[in-house]
DNA sequence: CTTGACTCAGGACTATACTCAATACTGTAA
DNA sequence: TTACAGTATTGAGTATAGTCCTGAGTCAAG
């Protein structure tokens, strides 16, 4: 399989399957006769599975380790500190989204900037 | 106030502020005959305005609408929007949560990888 | 007068995950 | 044979929000 079909197969840009390479995601492919790298289904496999870890809110650093990871004690640990991360900025979120509430909730909504809550919210000393 | 005072006083890099200037986050400052740039208080007053904003969850492109908004309504909209990005943010994180820790539940924690569901959930083809 | 601290402008560098552009070579079909 | 589609490598560009570097000029103190 060429570098291109192997893109249309996993459904992915033929620069990011080289970029997966240069990141060592992909092993490194045999190559033809004429220079052309030749995949086999494997590499297909391994695409998907990055894929998914990605949408897992894995980074690709991550997704290294994973694959670098031999014990499923070390795996169990990384979803955990993800687990951690994604919560906490899940509270940083909740955070922000009520202190824009409550700047909308005064907000007077007509009338120029300078009655503004909003903005005089934004202004005040105190965030 | 030279830009190093300015600096000091509003807790940011010097370079920091040349690069608010850079993007018109800030006026111009006046030169003095050395030509260095020569502030007054109502720069600290819009620097920590800026951070404030930021903290907000405001990206600069966004604190510079919301310098050139003269209507209250805009304000109102902008902030508006800010939510709903959040909000759909905390979302997809809540999402991503519940599937995280549902591989974590099934994590055997012991023994090699092969066993491991984590891995194995990554791997099947339904994400 | 020299030293050290400060400032200037312009550009490079950081992180992340690609994507594109340029130039050259190869393979296939009409 | 010629055209076009595919592939190769290298390097640059995207977005965000800065930070750092370089070489040069300036200021104040001892």
């Amino acid at each position: 399989m060429t570098i291109g079909q192997l893109a249309k197969l996993s459904n992915v840009n033929i620069d990011t399957i080289r970029y997966y390479e240069k990141l060592k995601l992909l092993p490194k492919p045999k190559r033809s006769k004429n220079g052309y790298r030749e995949y086999n289904n494997d590499y297909n496999i391994k695409i998907n599975y990055i894929l998914r870890a990605k949408a897992l809110g894995f980074t690709l650093r991550e997704v290294k380790e994973i694959f670098n990871t031999n014990e499923c004690e070390d795996l169990f640990e990384l979803t955990s500190e993800k687990i951690k991360d994604v919560e906490s900025r899940i509270s940083n979120l909740n955070n922000l989204n009520k202190k824009l509430k409550f700047l909308l909730k005064k907000c007077p909504v007509t009338g120029s900037i300078d009655n503004c809550s909003i903005m005089k919210s934004i202004l005040k000393t105190q965030s």
